[in-house]
DNA sequence: CGTCTATTTGAATGTACTCAAAAGCGGTGG
DNA sequence: CCACCGCTTTTGAGTACATTCAAATAGACG
């Protein structure tokens, strides 16, 4: 478990034994079976959550039931959960597509983590920026181009994701229907 | 101009007064009159820009030549253009709404100042954080809710940029055009 | 006060959606 | 290993929502 999200960690900062040790401390494994739920509903603290084995698809459900992805996380990557259970407008839910292994890191433990050893505060600072412009290229993305070109577009940078995702999955992070999705690629040939 | 960045920054962090010397040093000033550009095309490394008076507005232009809002900013916000000018796909345009004062920060700057003074780590770290929260929520809301919704919880949670932005502004940033929110309003009543 | 831009209004259009049903595919158990 | 079962994807018809285009009105700035 720990050499995945050490290693990822390793790539912007050198952390010695003992500070590897007192991050590994706080991170919380968990097992999620195929389509199962990453944290069940109702108990979640705001949390970083990061895959190291397996595939995790972030969404939202609306109030006529239908579910809304907005992010996938396969290995080596990490999703985010900072909605509060008191703020109900927006829930995030955190569904594992594939048999999968996690590390969550409570948002108040990062804080601590940061304290205690403040190279951590530049390892979180390069992840929410580049966070940060992923979000911004996709929001971009969607304004301005249509469902076809995004999924032209998410074919060329995900072509992985592709294979080991299901299409209804992928369309509702496109924003469209996946009768739609459908209709696109019989185009495409 | 510093006074209100320097406050910005005193939320998160305690700088001696040698280091916001060394901080604003870097910063770039720059008076824009209304509907002006933030940072002509063609010249525009990554950076973060700080607005000091006035407003802006970060948009992007499609194939057609309609513009799509992505982000508002007034005063004691901060917007940010990652895109690099060999990246054309994906290129945002800072524009003034009004008279307008920003200081800019280059992201090679922000790395440099954050070596000398690992205080501004934490500090960005928590930008990014909190813009990263953002855009994800803002992502949440355009793919669950009806345009009628978004443009309620803009009214809600925007109040004043309603009277300050107009509406064809507003219209983009909530993906739907103009007279389709004329329509909304109408309605509504 | 005049001009230019923004907003409103209306009609026609089209894109993407809903709903229903068939076909395809994969996973599971016999 | 094969066959069944259930979920996913495809297909098609009808529909609704949001768009485009054009023109009139309102409003802002010089």
């Amino acid at each position: 478990m720990y050499p995945a999200i050490l290693a990822n960690v390793a790539r912007h900062i050198t952390l010695t034994a003992e500070e590897c040790a007192s991050f590994t401390a706080l991170l919380v494994p968990q097992h999620v079976v195929r389509a199962g739920l990453v944290v069940e509903a109702g108990q979640r603290p705001p949390q970083l959550t990061f895959v190291v084995r397996g595939c995790v698809r972030t969404y939202t459900t609306d109030a006529h039931g239908r579910e809304h992805s907005l992010a996938f996380a396969t290995e080596g990557w990490w999703c985010t959960n900072f909605q509060r259970p008191e703020a109900p407008t927006t829930t995030l839910t955190l569904q594992a597509l594939e048999e999968t292994d996690v590390l969550h890191l409570r948002l108040d433990q990062l804080e601590q983590l940061c304290e205690q050893v403040p190279k951590f505060e530049r390892f979180f600072r390069l992840l929410f920026q580049h966070g940060y412009l992923l979000l911004q290229r996709q929001a971009e993305a969607r304004l301005k181009f249509t469902a076809e070109v995004r999924y032209a577009h998410f074919l060329r940078y995900y072509p992985r994701l592709h294979q080991r995702v299901a299409q209804k999955h992928i369309a509702s992070f496109l924003g469209i229907t996946p009768e739609f999705l459908s209709m696109l690629r019989k185009k495409r040939g």
